[in-house]
DNA sequence: TGCAATCAAATTGAGTACAATTTGATTGCA
DNA sequence: TGCAATCAAATTGTACTCAATTTGATTGCA
């Protein structure tokens, strides 16, 4: 009696379209950032700080789903690029206050041009892009830290 | 007149959650890839392997949305560990000839167990993970590479 | 045939990711 | 108060990921 395997193979995945279609989106972005000089990452927490003008580190790893190990170096290049402030709280020796400054908020006049750039890349009819955006939501809050 | 930059907040953004869910998802591979000291990349190639038994670089990289800076190095690790032999074609000398070694081949027996755990870490319906898997298909194979 | 163009892998370098550990600050309780 | 527990960042080490370049093999055409 042959073993069924099929749950191994590749195109049965849900979480294999998942990884790729992240890995093929975010490349797209790279020649609009380029001309930002910012990397995708660099360009998500752009985003934060231009919602927030001041978080921590901590805080801005909770939107990002990023840890200290990725933003610490990440926030040292946006501050050489001269787009963020990075300074000890005052009250809180622990935390790190991260501030937008003027020629990182300026920037923004040129990244809003992005959104509508990549909108193009992507063939999906609205109701299909809301469904994705609802669904990757609902897993995002839903996927089990406790399953064995 | 105040400009209109809501195009560029994270909860506005499709592509964010694909990333961060991709990431999370990938996250929770790790416990039980560890049981078979695979990462998650090695384990899609072993996927690949599993199926075909014998690829070349080139097609191991269509398949897995790949190029060899990232292969290269991955395939001599799963070499090393014994799950994979690496040979050049004899008829054509440019070509890699990946292959699966028996160990290699047994180890899928551990694996099958993989997908029905992951499974219980994502909570969505039947017919939710279906559309999800047909979305992230339709988005994988319409991305335009052309856009400016 | 000779060689430019093309092709497949490998290499290089920059930039994430993240687990695990360390460092230094703060808190709460005995 | 004193100190163990906790917390926020930073650091360390391993492993991708990809753009760009290099290396070596193959092809096709003048």
């Amino acid at each position: 009696m042959e073993k069924n395997y099929n749950a191994l193979k590749l195109e049965n995945q849900l979480c294999f379209p998942l990884y790729a279609c992240a890995k093929e989106v975010v490349k797209r972005y790279k020649p609009f950032l380029d001309e930002l000089d910012l990397t995708y990452t660099q360009y998500i927490t752009m985003m934060v700080m231009w919602d927030k003008k001041t978080v921590n580190v901590k805080e801005l790893g909770e939107n990002l789903f990023l840890d200290s190990g990725t933003l610490t170096p990440l926030l040292k290049k946006l501050e050489a690029k001269g787009y963020i402030r990075r300074e000890r709280s005052k009250d809180e020796e622990r935390n790190l206050l991260v501030s937008i400054t003027e020629k990182g908020d300026a920037l923004k006049d040129d990244a809003i041009e992005v959104p509508y750039k990549m909108v193009q890349c992507v063939h999906l009819t609205k109701e299909e892009g809301q469904e994705l955006y609802r669904l990757l939501h609902k897993l995002l809050d839903t996927v089990d830290d406790q399953c064995k």
